[in-house]
RNA sequence: GGGCAAUUAGCUCAGUUGGAUAGAGUGUUGGCCUCCGAAGCCAAAGGCCGCAGGUUCGAAUCCUGCAUUGCCCGCCA
């Protein structure tokens, strides 16, 4: 494999916070104090543009420390700022707030800089190659995918996708829960309706038992290919010797069609890995000797006990039952710590919303067995309530009435559902409108951004028809850009790789829609108030650099997000 | 009863480590195509950042209490 190299020099910011750190040395060395914790020093993008570009509160902070008025240690500051030929003004404001502003030449170097990066421009080393798993969907396999995994779906693929882009090694997974009690009634509700094929079962099939069609679907599949090889063992519902039959033909028709769901929806996974696995290798035994051993298991009332109220979580949690059935949260302990064993640094799981309960037992386990809390996350995914026009569409697993992730897509389109799932922070509720996603030429989220690279591709393919060309003069790259939306533009995509960085680190992935949908507006605007191809061929070029830029930006973002860049719409 | 989270414009939501006059979309009202794509742009109106204290140069952001809402509290998975 070849190493991606990282292509980003330096953005704006670290760069403005060196020339800070190297004044402020030199500042307190004047003043006889020593040492300084440089790692305070914060750099800010100010809310107001005639503030400047970057803005710093260290002459606030320093005050405190050194007993002295912010607004003197900021003049002795703007002293030493002043020697830097990058900075073309430093001025002391309010409180003490030190305003710097870059000269154009800094700034088109900057342009220069993304240019060059290309397709790779703000790839980061933040995660040094260490492994990542990200686990998601897991979704049992008694049932199609509905519209809540689909956002469970787009969560973990694209943070995937983001955290291998900032220097993680990732691989997805997704755990079959393919042991335990739904998986018995699984069968017995595919037998029933077997039977119920066959004319020897009448009316409603019974309560708990898994109701939707998609089972009688399969029933006649069943029936069809091996119908006549059952045997009365079978079909026997006194005895469910023969239940491990429909079991597993229902199991592995619905996973298949779980897998066609996701494929469509653009998600794929390295690692598919069964939960029964773990009960049939021996391996929750192992998990358990091995906290057995680090003395937090105890026996009482015939079960045996974790304790992971040692750890942090509000009480004890039973592994083993008095009836010596070890339960879901010891296979789950068996496989997180088999994780581990696989090599990776790193565990993020994505779970539903209402699981969050479950987070400290877990990680209780994961210290329990000797890592470190932190390598553990857990991304909560909040519930979907789905509409249709602004009224609501009721839904329910059990009754067996809902909307499947597979007609979601093909009523919207892959790009849409994605999109939509990821304009929110992950924890928070989210109405999804049918209509709204659907439609095509007004209100959609997802077709601002498109629209935008597709506009830029269409700039160029009319800046070839005329013969105009990008400037690719080093002497006079991008001089003319000096228009404040200009610059505007290209501190937007100087502030890209900060984005990401802060999106990889926060798990976050609605910064990245919420930059894109700025992005874009930018672009719009600019567009509507200046023409890119003009009778200057200089400003011409510079500008077909400038917009050039920002479709690379903008289809880094789409492509982070799985949403295709169309070149035309 | 205990725990976790939330509360920001009519609605849906952003708001990096505490920073300067609080942001977007949508909705409402009014403008912009003889001009590179109007799936776009511009402007106006709209706020006790749930309430009350505290911390400090400075709070939507941190702390405490209260109110309201959602979720979790099984030897289920």
């Amino acid at each position: 494999m070849f190493r991606v190299r990282v292509r980003d020099r330096l953005s704006m910011k670290k760069k403005v916070i060196k020339y800070v750190e190297k004044a402020v040395a030199a500042v307190a060395a004047a003043r006889g104090f020593a040492d300084v914790e440089l790692s305070e020093i914060g750099i800010e993008l100010p809310r107001e543009k005639a503030f400047g570009d970057f803005s710093s509160n260290i002459a606030m902070q320093l005050a405190g420390r050194w007993k002295d008025n912010p607004r003197k240690i900021g003049a002795a500051l703007k002293d030493e700022l002043d020697k830097e030929t990058d900075l073309a003004e430093v001025t002391i404001a309010g409180p003490g707030f030190i305003n710097m502003r870059l000269t154009f030449p800094c700034w088109h170097q900057r342009l220069q800089e993304i240019i060059e990066s290309g397709a790779d421009f703000a790839q980061l080393d933040y995660g040094q190659g260490r492994r990542v798993l990200v686990e998601f969907v897991s979704a049992n396999p008694t049932g199609p995918l509905h519209i809540g995994h689909g956002r469970g779906a787009a969560v973990g693929d694209v943070l995937a996708r983001l955290l291998t882009w900032a220097g993680f090694s990732v691989d997805r997974e997704y755990y079959v829960n393919d042991a335990g009690n739904q998986m018995m009634v699984l069968g017995r509700s595919l037998r029933w309706r077997y039977l119920e094929l066959q004319g020897q079962r009448q009316g409603e099939i019974p309560e708990g038992y898994y109701q939707g069609g998609y089972l009688l679907d399969l029933a006649k599949e069943l029936l069809a290919d091996q119908g006549a090889e059952l045997t009365a063992a079978n079909v026997d519902e006194e005895d469910d010797a023969g239940l491990e039959f429909f079991t597993k033909f229902a199991a592995d028709a619905i996973l298949a069609g779980i897998r066609d769901d996701l494929d469509l929806f653009g998600v794929g996974f390295e690692h598919w890995t069964s939960e029964k696995k773990f009960f049939t290798s021996g391996l929750v035994d192992d998990a358990l000797a091995d906290l057995k051993k680090k003395e937090v298991l105890y026996e009482e009332e015939g079960a045996t006990w974790f304790a992971s109220s040692r750890f942090g979580d509000e009480k004890d949690r039973v592994v083993v039952r008095a009836n010596g059935v070890k339960t879901y949260f010891a296979s789950d302990i068996a496989y997180h710590r088999e994780k581990y064993e696989r090599g990776y640094d790193l565990l993020i799981d994505v779970w539903g919303a209402d699981h969050h309960g479950y987070v400290p037992r877990l990680k209780a386990a994961i210290e329990a067995l000797g890592h470190e809390p932190e390598s553990f996350a857990a991304i909560l995914v909040q519930l979907v309530s789905l509409s249709r026009g602004g009224t609501p569409v009721a839904m329910s697993t059990r009754a067996g009435q809902f909307i499947t992730l597979e007609e979601v897509v093909r009523e919207v389109g892959k790009d849409a559902a994605r999109y939509f799932f990821l304009t929110r922070r992950s924890d928070s509720q989210l109405d999804f409108d049918l209509e709204l996603a659907k439609s095509k030429n007004n209100d959609n989220p997802v077709y601002y951004a498109q629209y935008a690279h597709a506009r830029i591709c269409s700039i160029f393919r009319r800046a070839e028809e005329e013969g105009v060309k990008p400037n690719c003069d080093r002497a006079s790259f991008a001089a003319s850009l000096t228009l404040p939306e200009e610059l505007d533009l290209i501190k937007k995509l100087d502030n890209f790789t900060a984005l990401l960085e802060s999106a990889a680190r926060t798990l976050e992935l609605h910064r990245i829609t919420y930059y894109l949908d700025e992005l874009a507006a930018q672009l719009h605007s600019y567009y509507n108030r200046n023409k890119v191809i003009t009778e200057d061929l200089q400003v011409s070029g510079d500008r077909l650099l400038l917009v050039g830029a920002i479709r690379q930006v903008i289809k880094i973002c789409l492509t982070l997000l799985g949403v295709s860049a169309p070149e035309k719409m």
